[in-house]
This record gives C-alpha cells, sequence and structure tokens, in this order.
DNA sequence: AACGCGACCTGCGAGC
DNA sequence: TGCTCGCAGGTCGCGT
C-alpha cells in the first residue's frame, strides 16, 4: 500500500520520536513478521536492545533506522557451531540498521502503553523514556507482506549517501541496496536512469514500477504519473524520447510532492502516519480508481472522455483513453 | 533479459 | 444471514 510519500510521511513523523533514544525491550508478538530476519526473533531482539537509534533513513519504499551500540552485551546468537556470530566476524560488529518495509498494509506508530494493543500489533519496541514522547514504537501489520529486520550497513555502489535522513547517510542497509535512487533523492541521476530505460525490452509502467531502475514508485502514482505526462502504460521504452521520459519522471517527482503535502493517500484505516492520522491526497488523484469518471484534462478541454481500468501485470491501471492514446504497433 | 504467475496474508464489499 | 468471489498501496522467486 505505502508508496514513496507514504513511507516519507512515517519517516519524517518517525525521527523526532525516536532519534537518540535507546531500545530498551522487544516483544515479536508474530515471528512472521520478521521473517526476513534469518537467525530468529531471539538473535532480532538481541540486536536491538541496548542500542541507541541515530537516525531514520529512507531511499523509496524502504526505511531503516541507523543503531549505535550503546554497549556490546548484547551479543547475537550463536551459529550451528555454538561460535557467537560476531566473535567469528571479529572483534568490530559493523554497523546495523533496523529495517523496516511496509508491504501492503504495515503501520508504524508511537503509543503511549496505556493503548491498548492494535488487533494486528505485531512488535513492540519499547523505548527510554523521554519527557512527552510515547514509550513504544510499535509495527502493526494486517497482511503480513512487511516486516521488520536488522540487516548490516554497507557503502553504496556510486559513492553517494545511502538515502535520505536528518543527517547525512554515507551507508546504505544492505537490503536496500539493490534499489535504484528515487526520484525525491538529490543524488538520482535523470540521465542514467534514461539510458537503463531506453535499452529495456518492456512497456514503461513496467519499469516505473522497477525498484531496480527507479525506486519508490507502486501501482497509484505510475498511473498519477503518467496520466500527468500523457503517456500510456504499455509504449515501449526503447521508443521514449528524453522529453518525454524527462516528463514522466518530473511529473512522478511533482505527484509525490504533491501527496507528501497532503500527509499522503489513504483510502481507508489501513494507510496512516505514526501518529494513526490518515492523508487526504486520495481527492487529488486524477487517474488511480476514477474508472469511468470523466477525465479532467479532457473534460476542461471541453471533451467527454471517461477513465478506462484494465488488468496490467495482474492489477489494475487507470488511464484516460483520449489523452494517453494506446502506441500502436510498438510505435508511439 | 523479460515476463507471467504463484506465494506470502487478511479483510471488505458486492452479488447471490 | 451467510457463502463465494474479486479486489487491495508490494516484493520475491520460479519456470519458460
Amino acid at each position: 500500500m505505502p508508496e514513496l510519500p507514504e513511507v516519507e510521511v512515517v519517516r519524517r513523523g518517525l525521527v523526532s520520536w525516536v532519534r537518540g533514544r535507546t531500545i530498551t525491550s522487544v516483544d515479536v508478538l508474530d515471528p512472521r513478521s520478521i521473517r526476513r530476519h534469518a537467525l530468529g526473533a531471539g538473535d532480532f531482539a538481541g540486536n536491538l536492545e541496548g542500542a541507541r537509534v541515530v537516525d531514520v533513513v529512507r531511499r523509496g519504499k524502504f526505511l531503516w533506522l541507523p543503531l549505535e551500540e550503546a554497549a556490546a552485551v548484547h551479543p547475537r546468537t550463536d551459529t550451528a557451531d555454538g561460535i557467537p556470530v560476531h566473535a567469528v566476524e571479529g572483534n568490530a560488529r559493523p554497523p546495523v540498521a533496523l529495517m523496516a518495509h511496509l508491504g501492503m498494509s504495515g503501520q508504524l506508530l508511537m503509543q503511549d502503553s496505556a493503548v491498548p494493543d492494535e488487533k494486528h500489533l505485531k512488535i513492540r519496541l519499547r523505548l527510554s523514556p523521554a519527557e512527552g514522547m510515547p514509550e513504544q514504537l510499535r509495527f502493526v501489520d494486517q497482511r503480513i507482506f512487511g516486516g521488520l529486520f536488522v540487516t548490516s550497513l554497507v557503502p553504496t555502489a556510486d559513492g553517494g549517501p545511502g538515502g535520505l535522513g536528518e543527517s547525512p547517510a554515507p551507508l546504505i542497509a544492505e537490503e536496500a541496496a539493490h534499489i535504484a535512487r528515487d526520484p525525491l533523492d538529490p543524488h538520482f541521476s535523470f540521465d542514467s536512469f534514461y539510458r537503463r530505460l531506453r535499452i529495456r525490452k518492456t512497456g514503461l509502467k513496467r519499469a516505473l514500477l522497477d525498484q531496480g531502475l527507479v525506486s519508490g514508485i507502486g501501482n497509484i502514482y505510475a498511473d498519477e504519473a503518467l496520466w500527468r505526462a500523457r503517456l500510456h502504460y504499455a509504449r515501449p521504452t526503447d521508443t521514449l524520447r528524453r522529453s518525454e521520459a524527462l516528463r514522466v519522471i518530473d511529473a512522478a517527482r511533482d505527484v509525490m510532492l504533491d501527496a507528501l503535502d497532503a500527509g499522503g493517500t489513504s483510502f481507508d484505516s489501513l494507510y496512516v502516519n505514526v501518529n494513526g492520522a490518515s492523508g487526504y491526497f486520495d481527492r487529488s488523484l486524477n487517474a488511480y480508481g476514477r474508472e469511468s469518471q470523466e477525465c479532467r484534462r479532457c473534460a476542461a478541454a471541453g471533451i467527454v472522455s471517461l477513465m478506462k481500468r484494465e488488468q496490467f501485470m495482474n492489477r489494475s491501471s487507470y488511464t484516460c483513453p483520449v489523452c494517453q492514446p494506446r502506441p500502436r504497433n510498438g510505435r508511439w
């Protein structure tokens, strides 16, 4: 569910509440939410308890909290041979982070201890007391496509910052290293994106959703960006002119910034910020979810055109048949 | 390399 | 009332 703007809303909300605080205890209430943490709940908790949160960093839809060890009092779970993992790796443990991916329905909520557990509460982190701040950071996830795990921080491939945080983040969470920079990243390179786009043999929307090519864009903002750029989702990427590619990337950036201003897109209580509030960008959507409604751009020009919904990549795509015509015979 | 599909999950609304 | 079906913001891995 959450795409870049929704994750960024969470990042911004989270940072003022957690930065500088120490994780004092961890409850894993559903192990499925840490399935990407291969060594299990004990190791997960052992890595977090006693660690101080340094920042909250995001690239695309991935969010991570770089950690600083308070003291080496929480060794990792032993290996199969009974040797502590960090002892095998050497005396200095590599820097780690608490990684979060919200999947389709994940939420990170700051809550006071008095607040009853949410129905789909999966993981609870208790934080060191801080004046006027909630004690708990809760991970709530209905569909369990998201999750938390501890990962190493590694240098980036291009030498630039790993992601967007409050302070410079020179490293990147290992599991986010395979994804490209997102359009809101100051180090995003359009030239490099366009070069890679042109050698792909695929359709434009598939490329926009490929997190390895450009990250942060999901089904909603892909349709919105294509609508704003007046391009069809099936447009072959190897026929895209530079100006057209620039148009769709600029559109993606613009629509995501607009959504950020509105606090993100929510259709229901599944997407909320860290305080439990919904965003209201759904009212500003021009394509997504507007099947059989008039295309607003065409209507403004005095043309009646109804938005169309089609199945594409096993999900819905919304287009205006008039201002986003389907490419003919692979040409544009 | 690209693509289609299933898997991973729960819940909601529509239709019968 | 209750059943089944289709659908939902994402990612990963497998087969072809």
